[in-house]
DNA sequence: CCCAAAAATGAGAGATATCCCAATAAACGC
DNA sequence: GCGTTTATTGGGATATCTCTCATTTTTGGG
């Protein structure tokens, strides 16, 4: 049932970085359940088995536990997607790879992809950080003559937004199965690429990577 | 200041409508300022100057005003955008319309605005209220020959999703002033349509429609 | 094995929320 | 005007939350 996403890595470290790391994942399954507003630092203690006040020896309070929580999640998905494009050049497959590893890895694992969801939302520095990474393979396909936009905030937003839509739909279970490869087409043909290219590019085989764990970082 | 969305429609009605509407002004107000969560029913009804009690006596509780006023306010504004869609047959200039006219009535208006992303967000109600005008246009156009894609909710949800992305940027005061032509003419490309009939159409002046008041809704 | 440092504890002060209800005031048909 | 119905009032019972701090427990080096 529990990831136990930061415990597992904390199993032998100090006592203090176990302890935190209880936190950490019991904080992801509040948020992920009732929203970062409704969760109450006491039941994050309560459901991490530990006093309530061993919180605030971890934590200034609800908000810093949260965005340490979003930020160590976020690096670890961009971190492994960026492994998982290594040696792919061309931007079409970047792009259309990226859309579909984020959607499937983050919407494989409803219980912390709810929480990332969630803090994608609410805190626009996250945001920012995976926009950067999307950035380059834009520009990279408008070099390669592959995209035919402006590549500015605007498209970033919108692109993102795109993502986060087939995100959500896959986590709230309404989405088909295919709607990471449905999403990734969409984008392409947005950017100019031909319909039917776009069509076969977003359903090529992908090998399936598992969700990774996350390393504990202070 | 204060824009009185319902009082205004509610001054020659009964006392119990008018603090109702009163009640619900201040509940926009709030939940535009504040948030949903972080609105007290305690602050909503003392900006109403009314007694905390009295709320208790129209809503159950902040779930229910929070639903009334946005379905009030989107029940608004569907109607105004259908309004100025009459007599216009083709589907790519509906489609753009309604994107640019969705963010910009929206984007003007920061104060329910704000409120109405946040509802939009929250109840999924809402969302499919929208989608089925939507799907109406998107089906138009692709029995017209101008849309190449398949009508179907995914499409409906990362359609919707675009026009959120541009209508929070609006919102957030982060966009450029063109961001409801851009995010249309990103749309239309993305349904098919050639790129420089896009660019053209999502350009094309707009008679510039204000915000309407809206009627108060039992 | 011992003891200083580090970590954890949990009761509780102080805010603030929701929601109820008996009492009061206003509105309206006759 | 009068009386009944309808609306409003505001105090308070109850609940929950955040955050503090004096105290206890655990840890690990020597």
């Amino acid at each position: 049932m529990s990831n136990r996403l930061f415990g597992s890595g904390a199993a032998h470290l100090g006592k203090s970085a176990r302890t935190r790391a209880r936190l950490m994942d019991a904080a992801v399954e509040l948020f992920a359940r009732d929203g970062f507003e409704a969760a109450s630092v006491n039941e994050i203690a309560r459901r991490a088995e530990v006093a309530n006040g061993t919180f605030y020896v971890h934590f200034r309070d609800k908000d810093e536990i949260a965005s340490k929580v979003a930020l160590a999640i976020a690096g670890s998905v961009t971190r492994q997607l960026d492994e998982a494009m290594i040696g792919i050049e061309d931007a079409v497959e970047r792009t259309s790879m990226g859309t579909r590893r984020f959607i499937d890895l983050i919407g494989n694992a409803p219980d912390w992809g709810r929480a990332l969801l969630r803090a994608l939302w609410t805190f626009p520095a996250l945001r920012d950080s995976v926009a950067g990474h999307l950035r380059d393979d834009l520009e990279r396909g408008v070099a390669q003559g592959a995209f035919d936009v402006q590549v500015d905030p605007v498209l970033i937003d919108v692109f993102v937004s795109m993502v986060m839509s087939g995100l959500f739909g896959r986590l709230s279970g309404s989405a088909p199965d295919d709607i990471a490869s449905r999403v990734a087409e969409l984008q392409l043909r947005m950017l100019g690429v031909p319909a039917n290219r776009a069509s076969a590019v977003s359903r090529q085989d992908l090998p399936t990577v598992s969700l990774s764990l996350v390393p504990l970082s202070a």
